[in-house]
DNA sequence: GTGGTCTAGACCACA
DNA sequence: GTGGTCTAGACCACT
C-alpha cells in the first residue's frame, strides 16, 4: 500500500480498514491484527498503528479488550449504517460540490451516467 | 466564511475563488482584491492571503501585474474548461467510492436521485 | 455482566463481588465459587479470577483455606464496617467533585434531590 | 501538580483544564498555553501534551486553528452545559452507588449532610 | 512560533 | 502476547 503524504498515514489505514470492515471482507466479531502487526503489514509505527484503531474506535466500528486485542463490532445493522451513511455523504459531497460549479442535480445525474461508460470503456 | 481545520485555510480560500472564477461570478479579466483587500476580507494572515494567489496563479486561473494588481485571466474557454474537468472529477471521485463502499454505478445513480430529492425537500 | 474497557476486569469482578458481601447477598462465612467457576461465570480468564480473589482477600473480606475454597469472612461486623466506609467514600468524593466544579454542600443537596426524583420517575 | 501513576497523566492534565474552563478561571475564548508551554508547565512531554488538548477538543471544550494555537471554545452555553452535566454525572453516580450498597435516596442526602458537616468543621 | 505527524524505543498492567 | 502510556527527538506545513 502506497501512502499520499498530504494525508496522515493513520487515516490512510483507518480508511482501508473502515472499508474492509463495512462491507465484510472483515467479518463482524473478527479479531483485527495486533497493533504490532499491523504495524508490520503497512510497514509503519506501533504508535501509528494504535492511532489507527484509536480511530475506528470512536466510531464505533471496533472495541478493545485489553490484553486481547481489538475486534471488528459485532453490530451488523451498525455496520450496515455506517456503510450506506458513508455512501449517502458522498452522493451529498458530490451534488454540492456540482452545484457550487452552477450545475444541476440533472446534471449531476448525466455527469455521472457518463463516468461510468468510461468506467465502463477501459474496464469492459 | 467558517474554516474546516482539516484543510490549509490557503486551499479553502483558493477554492472559494476558484468557483467565484469558473462560474463567472468574477469575470474575466476582472480585477481581484488586493492580497491586503484579501486578508481583511477572509480575516486571514497576509502571508496565507498572497499564498492563495500564488496557487491560483500557478493553476493558470488568474496573473498578477506588477503595480497593477492581480487578475482573472481573460481566457474564457479555459476557465470552461476547468470548470468542467472539477466537475468530471467529482464524479469519477463519487464513483470511485461508492465502488470501494460495494455499490455498483446504478447504485451511484439511485443514491444522487435520493440526495437530490432530499435536497430539493429542504429547498423546494 | 460488561465490562468498561478502562478499568481493569478484575477490580470490575472484585467490586461486584464486594457489594454481594457487603450487603448480604453473599452471606457471611459463605463459600465462594471456586476460581474456575468464577472465570466460567463472568467469561474471563482463569489468571483473572485469581487475581480477584487475591484483592478481596487483601481487604479481609474472604480468605482462603487450602483445599477447602475461598469463603467470606464470618465477621459481620466488619462488613459492616467496610459497607459504610464505602458510603462515606461515595459521599466525600461527590462533595469534592462539585466543589471543584464550583457548587457548594447545599447545591450538592439539591443536585441529589433533583437526581433522586428523575430515578423515581424513571423507575416509580 | 503531582500525578496518580494509576491514571494516565493526559487525563490527569485534561481534567483540570476541564475544571479551569467551566469554571470561568480561564475565560471562554481565550487562548491555551501552547503545546510545549503546557508541557512546561506540567513537566510532561509535548505529545503529552497534544495528547490532552485532542481529548478536550473532542469534547468540544476547546478548538485548535493551525498555526495559531489552542482556544477556549467561545460558546458560554457550552461550558456551562458541560459544568452542569459534569455534576448531574457526579450526583447519579454517587446515587448509584449508594443504591448498590442498599441505601436509599434518603440515606444518600443525610450521608451528604454528615459529611458536608465533617468538611465544614475541618474547614469552619 | 504553532500544531500535526511520525519514528524509535521503553515500561507497565492486563489477560 | 496485547494494548496503553510516556519520552525523546525529529520533520513538516501552516500562520
Amino acid at each position: 500500500m502506497e501512502f499520499d503524504p498530504m494525508t496522515p498515514i493513520w487515516a490512510q489505514v483507518a480508511g482501508h480498514l473502515r472499508l474492509e470492515m463495512v462491507t465484510g471482507r472483515l467479518q463482524p466479531g473478527e479479531k483485527l491484527p495486533s497493533g504490532r502487526d499491523l504495524a508490520l503489514q503497512f510497514a509503519i509505527n506501533p504508535n501509528t498503528a494504535a492511532r489507527v484503531y484509536q480511530e475506528l474506535e470512536a466510531e464505533g466500528l471496533c472495541s478493545t479488550r485489553r490484553g486481547l486485542g481489538t475486534f471488528v463490532t459485532a453490530d451488523r445493522a451498525r455496520l450496515e449504517a455506517i456503510r450506506l451513511s458513508l455512501a449517502r455523504e458522498a452522493a451529498e459531497q458530490f451534488l454540492s460540490r456540482l452545484d457550487k460549479l452552477g450545475l444541476s442535480p440533472g446534471d449531476a445525474l448525466r455527469m455521472v451516467g457518463e463516468a461510468a461508460a468510461t468506467e465502463d470503456s477501459q474496464h469492459p
